[in-house]
DNA sequence: GAGGGGTCCGACAACGTTGTCAACCGGTTA
DNA sequence: TAACCGGTTGACAACGTTGTCGGACCCCTC
């Protein structure tokens, strides 16, 4: 602020030096520009800065949802190592609109982040070419982005880890399984139902697989239908963490052998609520930090 | 851009008029511009959108921390309306820690956010007074800011909250009731205690109540201390979201009767569950979109 | 006293955008 | 013909900061 350097009787350049801590500053200059700063109530305008320097210390983060803890839990560990590099976290929720995350991708490179992590909702990327060759760094997470783009991508093994989930039961004696999950359109549901399927083999039954999005009438009526087969299901492996919480709610005092994938609180003072837990949320903000 | 520009065969500030949709321009020179625009990639650079004009169309968030549910459905509620708003988010969790709450408090301020959501942790806000002074709307939320500020400020009632669920246990025939909570330096728990203690009257007794924070040796600890006594309680009221699971866990098999301050996913599956919720996260976000 | 080296400081341009103002052009009116 | 008008367009400055460069000054040495 030029009045800052009027106030102390030096030129415009020597604030900046003193607020960003340069070298080659006489200490007795550099007080009396502090307290000029003190006094007027000064502080850096950052818009100014990232204008002339390309750098905005920011990094954008686009999810399915905030308030899902899965989400949450990795917006958290994100938000530490972003913040421990000195930058500030831009982030918005898709609500698994495709058409959202590219609004807040687009917005974010707009405002010409450092880098972005996105946990894609959409099938098609190919608006985000134009960003990387430009030199972007962007990471996705959680599930890939669509075809025809080299992007890094974090996943966790969505396959084994319904596999070992269906193995687990059917090492406790259960030859029915239903499979509840969500919409196979989205990636990490259509690779658990493969995990599901390659561990069952021969004892696969399409009747008890039942995938769309989560809502309590829906499971509800999915359940009710299997139960009435004459074969019915003894447990069920729901196929992510909200998923699991619905299937609780409608089972509602049936007593099915239930494992969920993700882990969930409380689960353990549930009746028999065996978890996988599939991502280590701060390993993906680590990766997300390699490029700092 | 320039490059645009000069591809275009137009002056800058025609490109610019282009961008932002402002009247007065020939409809075939806009198209060309367009062209130029989608031919190189172009992009607005909101920096210096944001230097030039003054807003930056963000708003700062901080709060407690983004994995706990209470917060992140916050998050979500004020993420909404500020995008409503045609604005994005920076949010940053502060832990509970007066200095990080400052600090994130103040590179917000530098990045000049148009608006502040707080969730304060720290008692002593004075160095929000330039901020203010400077016209920066903010708006407290879940706890009000320390003495001598004059801030909006959107609260729950904690003090009648806590009293009802007293109440509820005492209709039950509780009359030992047990309060764990988190430190009393925390507002809500301070108020939730004094609620508590107003509802039980008489029957307060200071050795059932324990304050810290959440840990399940503590509170394993001092359940146990608690029902070594003569008279030992019956129930437990819990002093917010994440204290109600602490206790549940801490538990662990004694059937005591258990209400918790916040509502939490599953609650209704457990025992003995009664929740009274707190706020409505939107109602806050609201609040803070008066202040476009 | 002249030259050399170091320390401290300031003038200036540039970052990419937008607000202001004036210029231009075709057509209409006095 | 001159004055005027609405619709388009462009030149220029400004936003607040930082990088570059060069100037002023002091101390030391020959």
């Amino acid at each position: 602020m030029k009045d800052v350097a009027s106030a102390a009787g030096v030129a415009l350049k020597t604030v900046s030096r003193v607020v960003n801590g340069e070298p080659g500053v006489h200490p007795a200059t550099a007080e009396r520009v502090r307290t000029a700063i003190d006094r007027l109530g000064y502080s850096r305008n950052e818009s100014a800065r990232v204008l002339r320097r390309g750098r905005t210390a920011t990094i954008g983060l686009v999810i399915e949802d905030v308030a899902d803890p899965f989400y949450s839990g990795l917006s958290r560990a994100v938000e530490e190592v972003v913040i421990d590099h000195g930058c500030l976290l831009l982030s918005g929720s898709s609500g698994e609109q495709p058409g959202r995350e590219r609004e807040l991708v687009e917005t974010f490179c707009a405002r010409r982040v450092d880098g972005l992590i996105v946990v894609p909702a959409g099938e098609d990327h190919t608006y985000l070419r134009s960003e990387l060759e430009a030199g972007t760094p962007v990471v996705f997470a959680d599930r890939p982005p669509g075809a025809g783009l080299d992007v890094d991508t974090v996943l966790a093994d969505n396959v084994s880890g319904a596999g070992q989930a269906v193995r687990h039961l059917l090492g406790h004696g259960h030859g029915r399984i239903a499979f509840l999950g969500d919409d196979p359109a989205i990636f990490t549901a259509a690779q658990r139902l493969q995990g599901y399927r390659a561990a069952l083999g021969g004892l696969y039954d399409e009747r008890l697989v039942a995938m769309r999005p989560p809502s309590l009438e829906a499971v509800r009526a999915d359940l009710a239908r299997m139960l009435t087969l004459d074969d019915p299901p003894t447990a069920v492996f729901a196929g992510n963490g909200r998923y699991t919480v619905t299937v609780l709610r409608a089972l509602a005092g049936r007593r099915l052998a239930l494992v969920g994938f993700d882990d969930f609180e409380l689960a353990d003072l549930l009746q028999p609520g065996v978890t996988v837990v599939a991502q280590d949320p701060s390993w993906m903000g680590r990766v997300a930090a390699r490029r700092g």
